[in-house]
DNA sequence: CTTGCCATGTAACCGGTTACATGATTTT
DNA sequence: AAAATCATGTAACCGGTTACATGGCAAG
């Protein structure tokens, strides 16, 4: 039960209409929950029912229009709450792993390539991080804690790609010449 | 699509009924690719009708009687084919992280005590890791590739985990005393 | 002969994905 | 006025999750 929260969030930041949020999640908060615009405007309904957020008032409310929302008091406590909510960590739910290990029983064939594929897209991505990260932070402490969180949020991200990237650099290097 | 082809995989390790792919699930593959026995026993009943593997003629067939499946030759291609497939790597998707951003709008209040939460629960994670790598995959090297393999996949479970160890920990320190 | 466990399932639901539909606005 | 783009949606599907049902078998 992420998405909505994820939601919340962004709004809390700036309100925005259903496209508006979509384009954010591709550059932001999508990083670590991505989302469709489909989910999204199905969500932003439900949670418009639910009295979290409300559509600001439109001169001309129709199809087709473009429709800002605004968190309501009320879902700024279910954020509130919501993140001292406590929730185990989701399994992993690697298909790479999955297809290295299927490669132990029927040999490695074709996997090398597969291997240097994501070994290039973890590198872009990283990479893409770093941009954001000397953008955005600075060196300069102490910060105030805001920053702090957003800065650590983005250091995860940071980390579990140079995770990616090292592990397939060492399995490229342990598989050897095919 | 991973699920057909982490059962494939168990079922070549070793022939077994849907209970026992269950358990060997819950230690082992299932590391990296979890299922429940409800999924389990869906998946095998569509391998079964596309021909990839069969249920070993057993005795007296019934309903609750144990039914033991094995690989058959189309399924052996089609796992080999899929080892060579390529797939992007799903968006990664991290409540916590999504939460440590919330507590960037509206306040950490409780968020420690999760972020301790998560660290036992990884570092514990970690430690099971490491006796099943001092058991399995003793020093020793050079080894055959399968063993090569499978120990690359352990790797990665084990490098993540200290990822998220360090990160957790990095995180704590930072926030500092709320 | 009841309790508990082994083993195989069915049913309902839910979030995420893909494909398509529709209206409004801007560009050419 | 046709084409492209912005913006909001509907519908169908699919894998994963949760709850429950059913039968066989062994222990006390």
């Amino acid at each position: 039960m992420s998405l909505p929260h994820a939601i919340l969030t962004a709004l809390l930041e700036k309100p925005s209409s259903g496209l508006e949020l979509t384009r954010r999640f591709d550059k932001s908060i999508g990083y670590f929950w991505s989302a469709t615009h489909q989910q999204i405007y199905r969500e932003l309904g439900k949670l418009e029912q639910a009295g979290h957020i409300r559509a600001l008032p439109a001169p001309v409310p129709a199809r087709g229009q473009k429709k800002e929302y605004e968190v309501l008091p009320a879902g700024l406590v279910e954020l509130t709450t919501w993140v001292a909510r406590s929730e185990d960590p989701k399994p992993l739910r690697s298909s790479l792993l999955l297809r290295m290990r299927a490669a132990a029983m029927v040999g490695s064939t074709g996997l090398r390539a597969e291997l240097e594929r994501h070994l290039a897209l973890h590198q872009a991505q990283l990479d893409e991080y770093l941009v954001i990260e000397a953008r955005d932070f600075p060196a300069a402490r102490p910060r105030p804690e805001p920053d702090r969180l957003r800065h650590l949020v983005l250091r995860g991200g940071i980390d579990l790609e140079r995770f990616w990237v090292e592990w397939l650099t060492h399995a490229l290097a342990e598989l050897g010449g095919e």
